[in-house]
RNA sequence: GGGGCGUUAGCUCAGUCGGUAGAGCAGCUGGCUUUUAACUAGUUGGUCCCGCGUUCGAGUCGCGGACGCCCCA
């Protein structure tokens, strides 16, 4: 909820009874007191003492202090049971007014769902054999104002879950369990890269020239220069100025910013994986890419087989390879090899499909167009599309058998891409020719194409080993693994309209 | 950008043909010393997303708008 919501004026009953509650505790001195340390998680005891008999908790009578937030009361007169929930999961407390005493239970009368608590107390087992927390000692550590979402049906709402993401990862476990997930796959792909050798940097988020993807941008102001900059939209031209510097594996996972509508495919503010690897080419990167997936989704899901809606997919077995061209006539039945190498032809099947054809636009561009309206969302199964044209590809070394074409691929997968990696154009003349040409596309009006990079260039000129470079999608990657139709749904706080 | 669906109590949801707004949970007042979404008796709580219109009367019908979800381009 944003800060100019009304939180004031249609204030609930509920909340005026914990806020008189609150009250109260400040009159008997800290509300918020800061000196309570917790001695054992909930999924620790639930491991340690999990398997020990009700008996023997009761003879060995283990001292533990557990704390978290009230989930689940049940009160039966001088005795009550409360659910408490920590990060590691939830722990049962027995609190009985014989052993705490007449005033410490009338203050645990007081607590609500959802305030955070601490019990201090002995591991037992109750009569059902669920293991617990035998309360000596009771804290109120944190009192909450709020009513929490519905102790079944929980939190249901999509935009609630989005725009208030603590209440979501609160309530809902499924939800926790997709940003573990995030985390572990991220710090496995670190992990992957540092064991060969490849440094993690970080390269500027703002730029006065913005390059290395062909996308639109979003501008700001820096006040000190008084100079319109850009939010980077990939972080490749920086990453392969290191490579020039002689860090020959480098990598990045870091936010790009591209200024394109949302969807649940697409967020403005997307993370993505950059590496750059000298000496190199993009079949070292295809191979790559295989073991890193397969071994991420080993890591976070113990196997490589797994479903994405309702999809059967295994990143255990090797990826199929196709060219642009081959992929086109594969998922296409009213398209011949002929047709697609000629220009004329090729315009008119653009146009078949649906596509608003530019004149500015070669024979390159068109077939890439063909190929995003007839094949992209038709893939399923992971393939690496690859020899995309140089048009489209202004960064990436051409083919040496046929120059029009590049070394270049794009992993897609579920209808989406995932990847996109090819062999680095290291021959600083043809790149400034390349630049040359996105600047006649851009001021032709397409306000995706790149600007000329000058230093980029100059850097070039000093010589970059021949290297291949990949990005890799963080965030549909952690879709795939996590069975998450939407990109919100893996982004902790997704874009939002700003409520009225 | 186009289409479909949704928005009712703190939460999850009903609401018939247009006739004075309902349930469960949460809350409040009780009962209950091993419960499991505890049980149990009673009870409070509403800008029906917003605006305009039709009508004696609108949560319900019409138009416009906001926000969200899904599909398509």
């Amino acid at each position: 909820m944003s800060d100019d919501q009304n939180t004031e004026v249609s204030e609930s009953e509920l909340i005026t009874l914990r806020k008189a509650k609150l009250e109260k505790l400040r009159e008997k001195g800290n509300a918020f007191p800061n000196d309570y340390r917790r001695e054992d998680f909930a999924e620790d005891l639930l491991l340690k003492h999990g398997q020990e008999t009700k008996d023997s908790l009761a003879e060995t009578a283990i001292h533990t202090s557990v704390a978290g937030r009230v989930m689940l009361r049940r009160a039966m007169g001088k005795a009550s049971f409360v659910t408490l929930q920590d990060m590691s999961g939830r722990i049962q407390a027995y609190i009985r007014q014989s052993d705490v005493g007449e005033d410490a239970y009338e203050a645990f009368k007081a607590w609500d769902i959802g305030d955070i608590v601490a019990v201090t107390g002995t591991v037992m087992k109750t009569n059902k054999g669920e293991l617990s927390v035998h309360a000596k000692e009771l804290r109120m550590l944190t009192k909450s104002l709020r009513p929490l979402p519905e102790k079944h049906a929980g939190l249901t709402d999509t935009e609630v879950r989005y725009r208030q993401r603590y209440l979501d990862i609160m309530m809902n476990a499924d939800s926790r369990e997709v940003f573990v997930k995030r985390a572990k796959i991220v710090d496995y792909i670190r992990r992957y890269f540092s064991e060969r050798q490849f440094m993690e940097v970080e390269t500027p988020m703002m730029l006065s020239t913005p390059g290395g993807a062909t996308a639109a941008p979003f501008m700001t102001h820096y006040n000190a220069l008084d100079i319109d900059m850009y939010l980077r939209v990939a972080p490749e031209l920086n990453l392969k100025r290191l490579v020039v510097g002689g860090f020959e594996r480098v990598f990045e996972i870091n936010r790009n910013f591209r200024n394109e509508g949302m969807s649940t495919k697409h967020s403005p503010e997307f993370t993505m994986l950059e590496f750059y690897w000298a000496y190199s080419d993009y079949n070292d990167l295809m191979d790559l890419t295989e073991e890193l997936f397969k071994g991420a989704a080993a890591h976070v899901l113990g196997t490589t087989q797994f479903s994405y809606k309702g999809t059967e997919l295994d990143f255990g077995l090797p990826f199929k390879r196709m060219t642009m061209a081959e992929a086109i006539l594969e998922y296409t039945d009213f398209i011949t090899a002929d047709q697609l190498n000629d220009e004329a032809e090729s315009r008119a099947l653009a146009k078949k499909l649906g596509v608003e054809l530019n004149d500015v636009w070669g024979h390159g561009k068109v077939v890439m167009e063909i190929f995003d309206a007839a094949v992209e969302d038709k893939i399923t199964q992971p393939v690496f599309i690859t020899q995309h044209p140089t048009e489209v590809s202004p960064l990436a070394r051409r083919n040496d058998l046929d120059g029009d074409i590049t070394d270049r691929f794009e992993l897609f997968c579920m209808g989406q891409e995932i990847a996109n990696g090819f062999s680095e154009l290291n021959d600083a003349e043809d790149q400034a020719e390349r630049f040359r040409k996105q600047v006649e596309a851009k001021d032709a009006g397409d306000d995706e194409a790149m600007h000329y990079d000058h230093d980029y260039v100059t850097a070039l000129e000093y010589g970059m080993p021949p290297t291949a470079g990949e990005g890799i999608g963080i965030d549909r990657l952690v879709m795939l693994l996590t069975d998450s139709a939407s990109i919100r749904d893996v982004v902790l706080f997704p874009r939002m309209r700003p409520k009225k």
